[in-house]
DNA sequence: TGCCAATCGGAACGAATCAGTCCGATTGGA
DNA sequence: TCCAATCGGACTGATTCGTTCCGATTGGCA
């Protein structure tokens, strides 16, 4: 039940990308100096948000990589399941694959899709503009629950 | 993102147990039996969950295992994190550990905490009597991240 | 128009974690 | 006092993850 380093640094990484938005182009270099990310790492970060539609990379001489979206319309989910693939907290979620033994009987499955949607709610309430708003901002260290339940968009 | 197979498999086994609360002693084998988790599986989930309060054993002939608690005072967050331990989404989120190289200069990781509250929440919202509950349930397939948030408890 | 430099994209290696299995220690009843 | 059944911890194998490297592609410049 936790992120994994790529995600982790995929977040902080589009969180640098964000502030620069508009302003300067950045690129792998750049970014990978700016957030403290290895560089090889950071590579394969941009090449997986470009694939993902996140990021907008141009190559070439002078080329490099910009948001594709405002940060605001970019959210948390996004970024992880760009990195990690799709969210899924159990793998009897997608009615594709049929893993377990127990399926049709099992008493839990029919409500695993529900809490999977919750708790990618709670990822996908969070915004790049969020993340990119003065840390000290008050009530951020004890966000309930309810509270960030009620900024879910549509 | 996702949910380990051990602490999935913990779900179902307190579930089952859940529907036998004070009528039957259940132990590791006829646990394992009626979810179909292979039974030294079964063993190691019933000593974590034993040592995490959330089951009662009792050793020696005749002994088993029983629900410490009612199953609406049980939530999926007190099982995922007996099996996995504490659910921090980043490493940064608690203040002992400090490997992040960016540390107090990192823009993302006052938010952190309050995301990792979000996730954890949407799991704290749902307890072992939701799980109980019959599985056709009206909107349970399309659970809205909002509605969720909204079942969250004080 | 040809060359060069800088970049993205995918493939391979090593490490760490996880899932599964087994055996020993403890306890209650006969 | 002995026996049987159970929980608790330790070990092994496999999978996944994180990291690193190299090749393919592209745009600028002489």
């Amino acid at each position: 039940m936790r992120l994994s380093s790529l995600a982790d640094y995929a977040v902080v990484m589009m969180s640098a990308a964000a502030r620069h938005c508009g302003l300067a182009k950045m690129n792998a270099t750049t970014l990978s100096a700016e957030t403290g990310i290895p560089l090889p790492t950071a590579q394969k970060l941009v090449s997986r948000l470009s694939t993902a539609g996140l990021l907008e990379s141009s190559r070439g001489t002078g080329g490099g990589v910009r948001l594709a979206r405002p940060p605001a319309s970019i959210s948390l989910a996004d970024i992880v399941e760009a990195v990690e693939g799709p969210i899924r907290m159990t793998t009897c979620v997608d009615a594709e694959r049929h893993e377990c033994a127990l399926e049709g009987a099992c008493q839990v499955r029919p409500h695993m899709s529900a809490v999977n949607g919750a708790v990618r709610g709670a990822l996908a309430a969070v915004s790049l503009a969020d993340l990119s708003r003065a840390p000290a901002q008050a009530g951020a260290q004890n966000w309930t629950p309810a509270s960030a339940g009620e900024q879910v968009p549509a």
